[in-house]
DNA sequence: TTGAAAGCGATACCAT
DNA sequence: ATGGTATCGCTTTCAA
């Protein structure tokens, strides 16, 4: 088993003193070029290679990202984003010799927990923060960690930390204006968790293109697990013809397609007795029958902004709030005109 | 901010020396029963935790395991068995003061490159192998590295790696036989990857059971992605009636869950027209209408033991392999008789 | 059983 | 611009 060549084999390689490659190697000014060359060839030729326990000892830097899931034990497995999205961090993480760190807990304890001795052990640099809550804990958690962060949406509390946001205002309206068209009078909406930012941002706009609109507008909370968005569903089913929706739009995919199930289950054709959508296009939605129309969804480009937005932080630029390219409508079967009743 | 408390504040407290400090604290023998105590005590009390980047430079062990998942990108999001798998290492990690580094990569070629760097930069202790391929050259590639790992499954390779594994030959006889019983005698299997491990027993277990029963059977071949579950879903029903299959069981539930879309998209009812089972138990399959019957999983169990299993091995345990409860029949919806065609 | 001192592999400061 | 040396926090000899 070959040792591991260590800076002071470069030194000796390049013929310089250990302080010098150290200099060299990451690019600080007062090195004279032709030497800078020369170590920089010299570690390329015995292929070295920083190592990051080392070098964490004086730096006092990871070189990890944290990222801390809590998800209840129920709808952990429904989720379609993370592996897509863990996948576009790590295009950047890789390539800045970074990695990640990933926890998944079941609750807010734990959560915390996780969040103290990443942060106390200098395991990680800074945290990704997904699935913001209204006066999310968490903001002023690592404020008194003295860790940086970036956030998933805007928090709706002071916070320095960089924001990567994505419009859904547009495709909400669009969505809903598309229902409209077809002729539907009244619509539903399976809102999720009201103390998820994203959900209630999502149901507040809902329901501010439906009144612009005159449509009749009928609100149920769920926490977005498919279960209660399956209990919804039979709610809404279970009103009287003259008030039950025609159409139903859910604050996710997977509520979409336990919703689909549940009214198909009652002998309802989909779009023809009820049109149904998502919000939050995930590959799921193309492969159920009818194929579900929602809004698009680029998780991996979440990734990508949020992974280089939180290490240009860690190296000491200037946080800068970052946006997406905003929600757009996609339609597919599982909307249409309403059928006039008979 | 106060500075972190190190083993030479723990030292300092106790009055004894640093190096007393870390026999002590490590349970090292040769330390008095009484001023371990009285070490332990001073460390309590000022809330010393050991700094795991010094702890590396020394110890050369990163306090850290390895999971590198490779996914199509097609594919990434329709996988339910991660997020609950990662909650499953994470209460065992957790405990044992460890932390679980993820590499999500797209191909071959990104994921050796993973496990090279993770284990020539000392990121981690060993790694967890998931979705065995045939003739996995990823159990050559951890001996070159030498490095652990274990495995979810048993390698068709000559291997030093502790394995996890699980029976699933009873729950596909118990399934197929239930099928037969119903009175189905053409049964079709749309299996999955037949380079992967699982994919492959599964299928061969399938086809001795269905030999021993005397059932037509017929295999369609895929990579385990929803697409090509539905594409051979058109192709199986694209058969004549008399060659056609009555009931088809899915390689995983994703598949079968858009197998059943497909299905019904051509308006067959399920199960009076078709009976459909997945073979691999995720969420999904309880909120897809009928509910699909399958085989149970528990991806949480599969993560405690997974990682049970390899940290005692980086402690310097003998390797050993562990069973998990196997797999049994869930019978729920999307199974019945078939009827007879007129 | 305990203390003193030498590393681990890098960074950072102070000379020169 | 470069070399020498102390330092980060811990583990591990080696003496006493």
């Amino acid at each position: 088993m070959e040792r591991r060549p260590t800076i002071v084999d470069v030194a000796r390689q390049a013929g310089v003193s250990k302080g010098l490659v150290s200099l060299a190697l990451n690019d600080r000014p007062g090195v004279n070029q032709a030497t800078k060359e020369r170590i920089q060839a010299a570690a390329a030729e015995i292929g070295w290679r920083p190592n990051p326990a080392a070098r964490s000892l004086t730096s006092r830097r990871a070189y990890a990202l944290g990222l801390v899931v809590k998800r209840d034990p129920r709808i952990i497995e429904t989720d379609p984003f993370f592996a897509a999205f863990i996948a576009g961090l790590e295009t950047v993480l890789s390539d800045r010799g970074q990695v990640l760190v990933l926890s998944v807990v079941p609750d807010a304890g734990a959560e915390e927990r996780s969040y103290r001795s990443l942060a106390a052990d200098g395991r990680v640099d800074g945290f990704i923060l997904t699935d913001l809550l209204r006066h999310d804990r968490r903001i002023a958690l690592l404020a008194e960690l003295g860790v940086r962060g970036v956030t998933l949406g805007e928090p709706d509390v002071p916070t320095t930390l960089p924001a990567v946001r994505r419009e859904y205002e547009d495709g909400i309206d669009d969505l809903v204006r598309y229902l409209a068209g077809l002729g539907h009078e009244r619509i539903a909406h399976v809102a999720g968790n009201e103390d998820m930012l994203h959900g209630r941002a999502r149901r507040e706009q809902f329901e501010r293109v439906a009144a612009a609109l005159g449509i009749e507008a009928r609100v149920v909370p769920t926490d977005f697990s498919p279960e209660q968005g399956a209990d919804a569903t039979r709610t809404l089913l279970a009103l009287d013809p003259g008030v039950r929706p025609t159409a139903i739009v859910y604050g996710n995919d997977p509520m979409a397609v336990a919703g689909m199930a549940v009214a198909q289950g009652a002998g309802l054709r989909i779009p023809d007795d009820l049109s149904v959508t998502g919000l939050d296009g995930s590959q799921i939605g193309q492969f159920v029958y009818p194929a579900l129309t929602t809004l698009d969804n680029d998780p991996v480009e979440w990734g990508r902004v949020v992974a280089s937005t939180l290490l240009d932080l860690v190296d000491g630029h200037e946080p800068v709030d970052r946006s997406l390219t905003p929600a757009r409508l996609i339609v597919r079967g599982s909307t249409g005109a309403p059928t006039p009743r008979h």
